[in-house]
DNA sequence: TGTACATCAGTGAACGCGCGTTCACTGATGTAC
DNA sequence: TGTACATCAGTGAACGCGCGTTCACTGATGTAC
């Protein structure tokens, strides 16, 4: 029984391995081909492996990108929670605002995901519930930064409004024709700035 | 050449009512069919015509779905003039932002536009000067509000974070799962609101 | 007015494509005796 | 230790689909004489 335990417990790490090579291949091919050029085949490619044996590790394409987006968007918030732990007040809101910008700009899955929610009503329970728990863990990132800072207001609302806005400003500007990649990231803290101002003045 | 021109301009007039006939459809199809099952066969149907039909008025499906959401949104840059002549200071910029949240709900070519945008670099320069044209329209018309209301601070800067902060409001909750239409409604506006107590707290 | 020709909006069918996913099968590895 | 069988990750090819777009053609309308 102890050896049937390890060996289980070795086979499913093995498969951990696997499920996490293929979603490092989609998050590469996420960022380096245009949008629609993204497809289970690119994906399996890079990671070396037949297309049918992405199927072996994710029921289909939706829970693939949702998974590896939300790898992503943990890696986020562990970051900013750092942030909030290090930073002195006057700089934490532009700072983790930065920070979302940044973060955001170099993982392409994230818009993908966005594209996906927006497009589809029928995304699966499952993935949604995932999803759903990490707004929520975002929203009690902002929650807390607000609070160390001092706002003064409804602190909950002011959250929703924040992750809204930043979501505004990484879907409008990404896009700007003719700018650089930095000139893009560049004008979007400045729009950024444009929050921090206006949170910091109704702050203590 | 008189009759020439009559007739001329006769012709014209007739391929711009089919044109609107057309644009007409695709809005009706952007509207009522899921995101995924809009194409050109749907549109062509429901405008009772065939589908190659539609390659007589527009040269491909990006300019059509360009065309039609920048007719949406010129009526809604209209309705906020309209409101910034006619409404009180204390309430016009709630009004405005009630008004693009809701207009912007009813149209879900908007939000075609907007993921057509996201998700491809390459769309034509004609559609994209035109879709430019509007931004510019649209910020104008955000700077005449806050110079009415008297904001201090960097007014084109702050119609930047606005139209983001609008457009980030729409996308993050257009899709809350299990809420009905009213309620996400009712949620957006109330996640504006915390824009307009921010932006106001600056203003004289 | 009547006739031969030109124009051109509109059509149905087909083209070419790429996608997500399935499935019968292979072959290496593990298991039982 | 050797042999027969079971398991199962991994595969290549195919399925079925829907898409945007093209194209040769039709037939009504306008034009020229």
């Amino acid at each position: 029984m102890t050896r049937k335990n390890t060996l289980s417990r070795f086979k499913e790490n093995e498969r951990e391995a696997r499920r996490t090579l293929i979603m490092d291949s989609a998050e590469k091919v996420f960022s380096n081909s245009p949008f629609d050029r993204v497809s289970m085949r690119e994906i399996a490619d890079d990671a070396g492996i037949a297309t049918s044996s992405i199927y072996t590790y994710f029921p289909n394409q939706d829970t693939l990108f949702v998974e590896a987006t939300l790898r992503n968007t943990n890696a986020l918030i562990d970051e900013l929670n750092s942030i909030i732990e290090s930073s002195a007040d006057e700089h934490l809101l532009e700072r983790s605002i930065n920070t979302f910008i940044e973060f955001i700009s170099k993982h392409d899955s994230y818009f993908r995901m966005m594209v996906l929610f927006m497009t589809r009503g029928n995304l699966n329970p499952e993935a949604l519930a995932k999803l759903n728990e990490m707004v929520r863990r975002g929203l009690d990132v902002f929650e807390s930064i607000f609070s160390k800072i001092g706002y003064k207001g409804d602190i909950r609302m002011l959250a929703h409004f924040f992750f809204a806005s930043l979501n505004g400003i990484l879907v409008t500007y990404r896009k700007l024709p003719g700018r650089s990649e930095d000139q893009v990231l560049a004008h979007m803290e400045e729009v950024g700035r444009v929050m921090v101002d206006l949170i910091l003045a109704k702050c203590e």
